[in-house]
DNA sequence: GTCTATACTTCGATAGAC
DNA sequence: GTCTATCGAAGTATAGAC
């Protein structure tokens, strides 16, 4: 147990690739095809490699969570700068990358303890940060939400955005069509402050 | 390709063994932990049994999926007879067990083809299941949704309660508490026809 | 600091015995 | 109609060579 064996340095050029091919094979395989033989091929690397950067499976998974966490987290808040910051939200939660990443990384914290504490982690950022950017927008735009507390939109929106990209990825469409209109005026309406009507 | 190996029959007590251990399993390790060892280790079983009666572990899962969902469409039927059914369908879709069954066979169809087909056709019935059951209850009681389709309505109930128990799954509470208060009062304003206020 | 040779475990699947 | 003996491929991980 934590033996020394030495590990590869962070900031190494074949860390990355190894972190990169990772996460594309997530995406083109889920998580039960990121194996370590695998993603060294797709990084055109040898096998062993993976275990010098990383002591475990759970290791390259937690530092993969990191490196698409922290470059979401920073497109998030990119996004809030638009002119119309609610689109926005809408619009980056609705990519369809994002979301198989998040389904996969779910699926994965729920049966490894190491690697829940970190999603729960990063979930918790995302959260926070939508909540922050919300409250602004609405400070500036003098907009009051009356009974609806503010934090319950990004949850809805999240929520929402989620499922129904998941479902076309399954090919399904019943009902989309007429949610996504409920959404883009309930957003509309929110962003232009005009709640009632 | 498709020999002429035997298959055990349909009905078989072990062939049920298996399924069974199988969906435990899932809940328990994930997708990934239902391999052929494991779930015949859980029915008690010899591992070979799993491809006497399952020529391939996709036709296992397949065969698991069949078997739960089923199950589950026959719980939300019997829930819509509750004298407040939206709050049985919202009840029985934050089941957690039925969350966690969802979202590992939606990991799975994301990369199985054959999987696909079979989830998605069971999604589309348990929406259909929805819609049709929301649809007696509104013109039972007279209740007029105005600008809200009402296909929109199960859309959205099925997207939050999954997230929310999602969520809490790993921890996380933020909004959570908001959010439930907001549904209980659509919840109730819907099924009461008190729409407005 | 970087990579390789190698050990050992577990996987899905089949052919053939009862 | 039911189960077992067995195979080859793929999995994680470590100790040691450059």
């Amino acid at each position: 147990m934590s033996s020394t064996r030495r590990l590869g340095a962070e900031d190494s050029a074949t860390r990355r690739k190894l972190l990169d091919a990772g996460l594309q094979l997530m995406l083109e395989d889920g998580y039960a095809g990121v194996t370590s033989r695998k993603v060294a091929a797709k990084a055109g690397l040898k096998p062993q490699l993976v275990h010098y950067y990383f002591r475990t499976m759970d290791e390259l998974f937690v530092a993969m969570l990191r490196r698409g966490a922290e470059y979401s987290l920073a497109r998030q808040e990119a996004a809030f700068a638009a002119p119309r910051p609610l689109h926005a939200m809408w619009e980056f939660n609705s990519e369809p990358d994002g979301v198989a990443l998040i389904a996969e990384f779910y699926a994965l914290a729920n049966h490894r303890p190491a690697i829940r504490e970190e999603v729960a982690a990063y979930a918790e950022r995302f959260r926070e940060q939508q909540a922050a950017a919300l409250h602004v927008l609405l400070a500036e735009r003098g907009i009051d939400t009356g009974d609806l507390p503010p934090v319950v939109i990004p949850v809805l929106m999240t929520s929402v955005a989620r499922v129904l990209v998941m479902e076309e990825g399954l090919g399904m469409k019943n009902g989309h069509a007429e949610t996504r209109a409920i959404v883009e005026q309930w957003l509309d309406r929110l962003e232009s402050g005009d709640l009632l009507s």
